[in-house]
DNA sequence: ATTTTTTGGTCTATTTATTAGACCATGAAA
DNA sequence: TTTCATGGTCTAATAAATAGACCAAAAAAT
């Protein structure tokens, strides 16, 4: 490894290459005299014959020993080109990439990227929002944001935050009723999601309630939430979700006493070992301070 | 492949394997700042910082990238100079094994061996000086170097160079007689060379010599030179074979303007279709563009 | 048949890259 | 407190790489 005319070789790979010592020459842009003469010492250095010219306008010919040292030297200097060229990826890239579901990317992702812009100019984020859980080691996502009871084993799993949960409605529907109200006696509109059915919260606050599985069902928290602002019933909210609709008043919470606690309910999802680019690490550790920090103020 | 500094990877390599820039330094036998500063190149280079150093006696310590990129360029140049390793070792054993005389041995080829020595330092020259003619396919020889009026069939045979003949004498001789003697007043040394014999001279340069047969014989031209320089006599010298005495004055020439030539009289002759390997075509041109130098200077 | 073009070879002079050597700062070891 | 080993940085020297010129040989174009 020490001695080894590495510049000597480059030029005979890309000899190889082009199959000749001007096309090499033009491929590397140098003159085709500097080619013939690495080519010449090289062959001095290995004491080994590489090529043979019959002369005039005919290219080189490989010998047995000069195929050989083409193909090995040529397919492990593409490997350090390679190398390099992923050393740079990893830093150089200053894009990342998140999977979550579209209403964790609309009601708490989203309304934060801007202020990440202005923190971090440098990074781009990308959000690719989908119910559908994208495989961790995925090589386009850096890391998936997901709700749920982790930590999950052969991906690398960080907590992001906890959850609350509580009923809202409306603001005219609150107007109406006020927050003390009988369950029964109105329409409940449903989530898909496990931890926020009604069921969870009737084994916690328990009412007399005939159809507890009776109303609308929504397919994501987002549509759930926007449902209860348009006063079309009760919804069991998530507080991070809702947090911007309960701000302006979009939404109001009923049982202002009443709530579900749900511990480390947000997980960060990265392939095992983690990511090596600074820039995931700085939009994740970034995240986790976002969340610590409790709302959008 | 075609601007990455190899050299500078190839430093930064022994950084990553010995773990530190002097260690790497005495690794590569060059100094600790030539290290430092392709250290800092390939840094600037690939725009990522690869090492951190807390100064004073600590070492450094790797970045995820440097920990990345010194694994992988570590493990291709590794592979480049098992690559260049086995190239040598696939032309069999870097030793050339050429049977020739022994004059010829010891007064042509040697003293230029050791300059294919410095040329080449990766092959190995044997030389069988044997009077006894080698056949051209004998396993143990790479090739066969012989005096003779070839090419002979059966055989590759290139030639390598021309011959003159001329008499010559001994320094103390030539001093006391001049260059223009008359043969038959004189010893005349005789070779077993048919082509340079005293007939064959005289068949040329004509004079009266009653006894052309009679003087001392030698079983080879260098005993032949030996003998002349010491003044036992005249002898009709291979002008190849006698340039290092003629050139320090042991030996003289007579007749100035009176020399026979012998084209093509020294052959390289090989098995048929030639030699593969090309440690032996390498030691073949070397030859060849030393005879077409004419002489030692 | 002759001329032009393209190939690789080799040389000298120039440019660029690499290196040595000197000096420095820092922190651990003696 | 002094010595020693680490890495950093600079200038001058040396070595390696390169350009440019010219050449020979053979194929392609005229």
């Amino acid at each position: 490894m020490k001695n080894i005319p590495l510049n000597g070789l480059r030029a005979f790979a890309a000899i190889y290459e082009t199959g000749g010592i001007r096309p090499a020459a033009r491929s590397l842009s140098i003159t085709h005299s500097s080619v013939s003469r690495h080519l010449r010492e090289l062959e001095a250095w290995l004491g080994v014959t590489l090529v043979s010219h019959e002369g005039g306008r005919k290219n080189l010919s490989f010998t047995a020993q000069g195929e050989m040292l083409g193909r090995d030297s040529l397919k492990q200097l593409r490997a350090l080109d390679s190398s390099c060229a992923a050393i740079r990826e990893m830093t150089g890239s200053n894009t990342v990439t998140i999977a979550t579901t579209p209403s964790f990317a609309a009601r708490w992702l989203l309304p934060r990227l801007a202020r990440f812009n202005e923190d971090h100019p440098a990074i781009e984020v990308s959000v690719i929002a989908d119910q559908k859980i994208h495989h961790p080691n995925d090589a386009r996502v850096d890391f998936n944001i997901r709700m749920g009871k982790g930590p999950w084993s052969g991906v690398n799993c960080l907590p992001l935050m906890d959850e609350t949960l509580f009923p809202v409605a409306g603001r005219e529907f609150f107007e109406c009723h006020g927050p003390d109200i009988a369950l029964a006696d109105h329409t409940l509109l449903h989530d898909r999601d496990p931890q926020t059915s009604w069921q969870s919260w009737q084994s916690v606050f328990p009412q007399e309630i005939p159809n507890l599985g009776k109303g609308p069902r929504f397919a994501s928290s987002d549509l759930l939430l926007r449902a209860a602002a348009q006063n079309l019933g009760i919804a069991l909210a998530r507080e991070r979700l809702a947090e911007e609709d309960l701000a302006i008043g979009n939404l109001k919470r009923l049982y202002p006493e009443q709530k579900i606690h749900l511990a480390r309910a947000y997980w960060i999802i990265q392939p095992e070992g983690g990511s090596p680019r600074g820039a995931v690490q700085v939009l994740i550790n970034w995240l986790r301070q976002e969340a610590r920090n409790k709302s959008l103020a």
